[in-house]
This record gives structure tokens, C-alpha cells and sequence, in this order.
RNA sequence: GCUGAUGUAGCUCAGGGGUAGAGUACUCCCUUGGUAAGGGAGAGGUCGUGGGUUCAAAUCCCAUCAUCAGCUCCA
């Protein structure tokens, strides 16, 4: 959480629901629990997240998850005396005397910085019986409103975030209404360890991590079956809305950097390489890219440009390097090495609205087929950052003109004040998982600083050279961070058009064999991808295999199949399986293959 | 990068100052079996890496690398 935001915490006025409400009062009886069994406990903020709660402490001791245990027992105690919360306002002078009396450095500074840099004249506060915590409120009326609650996790934590202050203990809760919500909670959290993506990554031989290339992942075969058919369903897509795809180079001199502004903003971030090898470039500095767009902008320049060019929409897969700090990588979802699915839209002002819009709606489409609930998605406007590129002015066009689509988009969306890349502001999009977990992955950027710092130009009707807009999209986004996500989000199981096995040919005895590869050959013919399990194994076997692998469909053939012309289909996840003719079987099979293509046939 | 935890066989993990363990996967043999584990045998590890302490280190200490959780960050 940024300063801001903890100061916002603190000073905002504030509309908790009743569950927050709750979930705040139980960090509270926390605090309080925590001060019977550690009176020298030095208390930070404690607001509520997400799912449950938090509170920071500095204390003399380290906690370990044993304490959670003993301060959950107090907190008990606490709730089953069914104190009340009682409100009272300061003035700031009786406030700082009564947490320095109470020994509460942090407490003070908060009050300190409520009154230098918020104004305030009062503070309220706060008791539950002999425990009082400087709170703005609300609280339930008493402790013993706190029904089911459990005390999740410890992690340290900065003091207003800044790694320059001291670290704190951060005691992570969550809260809910009845006991029953609540081991619901735990059941998702548990659902999530099973889904994980870095498991499941290992359990299905689609990707591992070596150490000698930390956070960057080396896809085995089957992930790069799923990696490639993504790829595919993009250039599928490319194809219907006029997308133009082309290669770019690798490594640039910084020059390129420095132009674009990566340089000054990210160079800590970039990865650098040999300079040059003649006399002539011995002082020319190279890097890795970490991003597309300014390699774009040669292509856009290769030719004089007509108004009748535009927009001129240019794809890129190419491959990024981002030199991350070692604590925020994190299996597929934040790497150091990963490709987009990027394009670059260089159109007019008239055309922002409609090329916007045509984006949406690849990522409604797209969203629709991996099965992501797009009446759910999540839309922000993220403005202009504090570190940024461009006039005040050019910021200000930008952001109207997103402001204006998202107007007119009919949606609610958020706005994430000071979220916008250095060089734009975007329109971000989150969408819930299966888990209800939320995930940002598309994002529509709006830039007229790139084609400004690289001079791009056209001719208008007019016979004048024009400024062209740049927008930025991505609709998986990070085709690694969307794997990662959507193999959480199918459990691993994924649909039968991108599974890398699509389909497991069992024979029941050697004899059935050459029924079974007859399928083969027939499979072969239209493209799917399976495999045969000729093993000298029992069937019980053979389907616990198949079952685990997550494919899609087991076809087994015995005696009674080969005399039918037919197989016994089982479908993954399925108790049994029904008897289908191979014809019938073929045409779902191409049915199902095709399905991601079918949203883009006129 | 910061704080903390973890690192033992391909995988999941136990153990622990005195010659390294299990299950599973793998190889071979037996089994011709109808929808979530048939039986047997065998092979497989400098206990992440580098130092130190010790008669002796996988075990204790230090450093380092990687991973995990959280913080900060995410063009």
C-alpha cells in the first residue's frame, strides 16, 4: 500500500460494509489481545484488505505461528466478555499526550501527520474496556459481534511501506459472518494450493525453472503445445480485425532507449549487453528489449504514410527481457523473460473511439472462450504517473479520450489515480477466476508520446504532414502471467481446442491395438493431438493415468468396440463413458477443435 | 532489493555430528487385464553451491545461489 493510500486509510471518511466493519473491529480485539500478552506491543495501522484484515506491530519478540494460536485464544476472551466499542474525540494536543503517554511512536506520528499535512484539529479513538486505538470508526457496537474469525498468516511489513523505515510484524486475519462463510474462505484457499499454477505446471510436464536462468521458464513440450496454440488463437484473431504481424529486433542501442524514454525510467530494470565489436562502435551501449512498441514505430516510418494507411495496426510477439528484483518474480505470473500478445495501433484522432472499441471486443470475445465471467471483468482508467514523459497538456487529451470511450463503453469502471504507464494513460482490465481471484491482464494504452519523440508522420487529405496516435494493446497480456492464470483457473483441465493431449487411445489387450492406431491414422488426419497407451497394464490403471494427466477424452477399445465400429468415450472429470461410432466421435472432436475460430467467421 | 522460511533420488517428502531413507516414477521379469494404483526384482543421491568449526559435517556456523510468503515494484 503506497503512503497515500495509508494515509487515505486513515483520514478518508469512511462507508465500510457490514462485513468490514466487522473484519476492522476484529484487528482491533486483535491489537487488543495482542497488548494483554505483549504490553510493550507498538502499534502501526490496521485496515482491512480484501479478505479479512491486518495489523502491524513492532514488538520485542519474533512471532511464530504458534503465537497466531495464543493471541487467537485471547481474542476469545476478549469477544466472549462482549466489550463495547466506545467512540471519543480528541483534541490533537490531548490525542499526541495520550499515545505518548501510552508509549505509541506510531500512533503519534499518524496524529502528527493527520494534523501537519491534513489539517486535522481532532483525532477520534476508540476503547474496547482497558484497550484504546486511535480509529475513525465504524465498529460494531461490541466485541462479541465477531463471529467466525481465524488468524491467517505473519509477514513483515514497512512502516508506511517505505523500505527506509523500520520493518514491522504484519499479523494477516480474516473475519466473516458465520462460521460457515468462513470455512468456505479456507476451502477456496486450499482449492487455490491445489490449482496452483507452478504444481500443476510440474504434475503436467508443461514447465520448470532452473536456477542458471532464474524466473524465466523453460517450456517442456506440452507447455508449448498450450504456449503455441495461444499464439494461434491470436494470430486467428489478428486475422479477422486486420492486424498486421511482424519481427522486430532483439537488442537495440540505447540510443533507442533513450529516445523512447525507457532509458531514464527503467534502465535499472533492463538487461545490458557486449557493445560493439568494430573501432567505430566500441562506445555504442546495448540492451535486451524490454518492451515492443519503439521498434514499431521503424516499421510505421519504413514508408511515406497516407491517412489512407491508417489505422495501421502492427503485432508483435516478440520476446522481452525485464531485469525484476529477485522478490517480486513468482512462477509463470511474474518472469523475467515472457512475450505478448502486443500490437501497436497507429491511427487518427477520428479513430481512437472505434479501434478502442474493436479491442473490447476482442477481449470480451477472448474472455467469453477461456471462460472467464465478462459480465465480471473489472475496468480502471489508470492517469498519468508521477514519473511520466509528455506536457500536462498532451496527458490531458490522452486521458479524455479515454475517459470519453469508457463513458460511452456503458460499464462502470474504476479509476487508479496516478496507475498510467510513463508514456499514457490505459485502460486497465482485471477479470475473476474460478476462485474469484482477480487478475489484470488485458490492457489498452493510449500513447502521443511515442510517435512525437520518434517524429512518426502521415499526410492527411489536407496534403499536411499529421501527428499519428500510438495505441498499445494486449488482451492475454503476458502470454506466460495468462498461462499461469488460466491453468489456475481450469484447474489444469483445459478445454479439449488447447489441451497439449487432446485425446488418449487405450487398448484394452493387445489385440485391440491395430483398431486403436487405425483411429491414430484418422486422428492424425485432422490435426488432433494423441497419444496411445499400448502399455501391458491394467485398465484400472490406465484410467487413473488419463484421469490424472487431465485429458480431455479417453477413448478404449475392446472386443465389443472393434465389433461396433465404435469406442467408449470417457470425458475428463466424467464417471463413465457412453459408446460412440468413430465418425460421430470425429465430427465432435473437429467441432470442438474449431471452437476458438468461430466467433471470427462472418 | 528488504524481512522471514525452505533447499535430501526425476517427483512428493522423512531423517539427522560417525558409510543415506520411504513412497512414487524409471528398467527388467511375471500377469492378457473392461474405466482411478496386479505382483516381483533392480538401478538411481558429493543431502543447492563455496568456505569455516571438528578426529569426523548432509547434520553446527558464515557466505552465496535459487525457490516460497509478505513488503516495495510491475513500462
Amino acid at each position: 500500500m503506497s503512503e497515500q493510500n495509508v494515509l487515505n486509510e486513515i483520514t478518508e471518511p469512511t462507508s465500510l460494509s457490514e462485513l468490514e466493519t466487522m473484519r476492522h473491529s476484529c484487528a482491533h480485539v486483535m491489537a487488543h489481545a495482542i497488548s494483554r500478552l505483549w504490553p510493550e506491543a507498538k502499534f502501526g495501522i490496521g485496515p482491512t484488505v480484501e479478505d479479512g484484515f491486518y495489523y502491524d506491530v513492532d514488538l520485542p519478540v519474533k512471532l511464530v505461528p504458534e503465537d497466531l494460536k495464543k493471541i487467537e485464544k485471547e481474542m476469545n476472551r476478549i469477544i466472549g466478555s462482549g466489550q463495547e466499542f466506545v467512540r471519543r474525540e480528541h483534541t490533537i494536543e490531548e490525542a499526541l499526550g495520550k499515545f505518548k503517554a501510552m508509549n505509541q511512536p506510531f500512533k503519534v506520528e499518524i496524529i502528527e501527520t493527520l494534523r501537519d499535512q491534513f489539517g486535522a484539529t481532532s483525532v477520534s479513538t476508540y476503547s474496547e474496556g482497558e484497550f484504546t486505538d486511535l480509529c475513525r470508526g465504524p465498529h460494531v457496537e461490541r466485541a462479541s459481534k465477531i463471529k467466525a474469525f481465524k488468524l491467517m498468516s505473519l509477514a513483515g511489513a514497512y512502516w508506511r511501506g517505505s523500505e527506509k523505515n523500520p520493518m514491522l510484524q504484519r499479523i494477516y486475519g480474516t473475519a466473516f459472518s458465520t462460521q460457515e462463510a468462513l470455512d468456505e474462505h479456507l476451502n477456496l484457499l486450499e482449492e487455490a494450493k491445489r490449482r496452483d499454477h507452478r504444481k500443476l505446471g510440474k504434475e503436467l510436464d508443461l514447465f520448470a525453472f532452473h536456477p542458471e536462468a532464474p524466473a524465466s521458464p523453460f517450456f517442456h513440450p506440452k507447455g508449448t503445445i498450450v504456449y503455441n496454440r495461444l499464439v494461434q488463437y491470436v494470430r486467428d484473431m489478428y486475422a479477422y480485425y486486420g492486424y498486421d504481424e511482424v519481427i522486430t529486433p532483439q537488442i537495440f542501442d540505447t540510443v533507442l532507449w533513450k529516445t523512447s524514454g525507457h532509458y531514464e525510467n527503467y534502465k535499472d530494470d533492463m538487461f545490458f549487453v557486449a557493445k560493439g565489436k568494430d573501432a567505430d562502435a566500441q562506445d555504442r551501449e546495448f540492451a535486451v528489449k524490454p518492451m515492443n512498441c519503439p521498434a514499431s514505430t521503424y516499421i510505421f516510418s519504413a514508408h511515406k504514410r497516407s491517412y489512407r494507411d491508417l489505422p495501421l495496426r502492427l503485432a508483435d510477439f516478440g520476446r522481452l527481457h525485464r531485469n525484476e528484483l529477485s522478490g517480486v518474480t513468482a512462477g509463470l505470473t511474474r518472469v523475467r523473460t515472457f512475450c505478448q500478445d502486443d500490437a501497436h495501433v497507429y491511427c487518427t484522432m477520428d479513430q481512437i473511439e472505434s479501434e478502442i472499441g474493436k479491442i473490447m471486443d476482442m477481449v470480451v470475445k477472448s474472455y467469453t472462450l477461456f471462460d472467464f465471467k465478462v459480465d465480471e471483468l473489472e475496468l480502471f482508467l489508470s492517469t498519468r504517473p508521477e514519473k511520466r514523459i509528455g506536457s500536462d497538456e498532451v496527458w490531458d487529451r490522452a486521458e479524455g479520450a479515454l475517459k470519453n470511450i469508457l463513458d460511452n463503453l456503458g460499464r462502470p469502471y474504476g479509476l487508479d489515480e496516478g496507475g498510467g504507464a510513463f508514456y499514457g494513460p490505459k485502460i486497465d482490465i482485471k477479470v475473476k477466476d474460478a476462485l474469484r481471484r482477480k487478475w489484470q491482464l488485458a490492457t489498452v494504452q493510449l500513447d502521443f508520446n511515442l510517435p512525437e519523440r520518434f517524429d512518426c508522420s502521415y499526410v492527411g487529405s489536407d496534403n499536411i504532414a499529421h501527428r499519428p496516435v500510438v495505441i498499445h494493446k494486449a488482451v492475454l497480456g503476458s502470454l506466460e502471467r495468462f498461462l499461469g492464470v488460466f491453468i489456475e483457473h481450469c484447474a489444469g483441465a483445459f478445454p479439449f481446442w488447447l489441451a497439449p493431449v487432446q485425446c488418449r487411445l487405450i487398448p484394452i489387450t493387445e489385440a485391440h491395438i491395430p483398431f486403436c492406431e487405425e483411429m491414430g491414422k484418422r486422428l492424425k488426419e485432422l490435426g488432433i493431438r494423441f497419444e496411445m497407451d499400448s502399455r501391458n497394464e491394467k485398465m484400472g490403471l490406465k484410467t487413473r493415468e488419463a484421469q490424472m494427466a487431465k485429458i480431455p477424452l479417453m477413448l478404449v477399445a475392446g472386443d465389443r468396440e472393434m465389433s461396433e465400429g465404435a469406442f467408449a468415450v470417457r470425458n475428463y472429470g466424467a464417471k463413465d463413458s457412453q459408446t460412440l461410432k468413430i465418425d460421430e466421435i470425429l465430427a465432435q472432436m473437429k467441432e470442438w477443435n474449431d471452437k476458438p475460430r468461430a466467433p471470427f467467421r462472418d
